[in-house]
DNA sequence: CGAGTTTGACCTGCGC
DNA sequence: GCGCAGGTCAAACTCG
């Protein structure tokens, strides 16, 4: 039934899923035209499609690092600290893999959303696009609280989507969660180096890096959104207490051109932050 | 018992 | 105007 592939249909989203397929879907979309979370209301009244008018961030994650995380189980950091829970999931015309709904489960009203697929071309990638914002400061402590038991279960999900998914294809999600590095990372390089189009925020070990930070600092940035402040040119700063200011920068990120950055976190190298 | 996940159905928007 | 596809909600089931 895939055979399809009409997927221009839609617009902005899909553009840049397109784009982001086409190169090897590695990159970061920032469609920032209204309001971080204005949009979820629309969701419900006016257009629950395509994200339009949707502040979107497209992130792409190798799976192997998901699977790690989560058959690593308990100690395993989830791809972010929020709380997801899954909302829906929805096969994909012309992808061979689902789409996971996610809905940030940290706060009650927190309009975050994500949706969880894998790379068409790139099965060994995991496409994440988070939309809106976290209208709360995410789950403190979330190492030893539910939080982070939902986090790491809602990456068990998003693996387990992948793993699905991966069957299909035949793409194994590395299961040795061991080895890391086995992974085609020079590959996921290049896919880096390719996407630096406009806006791209690249993940590349992305949950790796996560474990390193939540392991060393409690404090360290998972929303997707960081990205954008970075955008600004400044200085990446890569832990972010989010706060209600960020919200706030957050809410003027909307301005920014759609020029973001590659983030690119590697054990053995340091944070990378590509800016166009 | 509560929270989360899974699956199906329904609704809305867009393209033809 | 019709059909297709994506997105969300709701109910049921499973696991902790």
């Amino acid at each position: 039934m895939d055979g399809g592939g009409s997927f221009n249909k839609d617009s902005n989203l899909f553009v840049t899923e397109q784009q982001l397929e086409e190169n090897d879907n590695v990159s970061s979309e920032t469609v920032a035209e209204s309001p971080p979370c204005s949009t979820f209301k629309d969701i419900k009244l006016g257009s629950p499609k395509k994200g339009r008018s949707v502040q979107k961030r497209v992130v792409s994650v190798p799976i192997k690092d998901v699977e790690g995380s989560r058959l690593k189980g308990e100690s395993a950091p989830p791809p972010d600290s929020w709380a997801w829970r899954k909302y829906g999931q929805k096969p994909i015309k012309g992808s061979p893999y689902p789409r996971g709904y996610y809905r940030c489960s940290s706060s009650k009203g927190c309009p975050a959303r994500k949706q969880v697929e894998r790379s068409r071309v790139d099965p060994t990638m995991l496409v994440i696009t988070y939309s809106c914002e976290h209208n709360h400061p995410w789950p403190a402590s979330r190492n030893n609280t539910t939080a982070a038991k939902q986090a790491a279960a809602a990456a068990a999900a998003a693996a387990a989507v992948a793993a699905e998914a991966s069957t299909t294809t035949g793409v194994k999600p590395e299961s040795s969660t061991s080895q890391p590095d086995t992974e085609p990372e020079s590959g996921t390089e290049e896919r880096f180096a390719d996407l630096t189009d406009d806006s791209i925020l690249t993940t590349g070990d992305e949950f790796a890096w996560f474990g390193e930070m939540e392991t060393t600092s409690s404090t360290v940035l998972e929303n997707p959104i960081f990205t954008e402040r970075d955008n600004s040119g400044a200085d990446v700063a890569m832990f972010f207490p989010m706060r209600e200011e960020d919200e706030s920068l957050f809410a003027d990120l909307g301005e920014l051109p759609e020029c973001s950055l590659v983030f690119r976190h590697r054990r053995n190298v340091g944070p990378q932050v590509g800016i166009c």
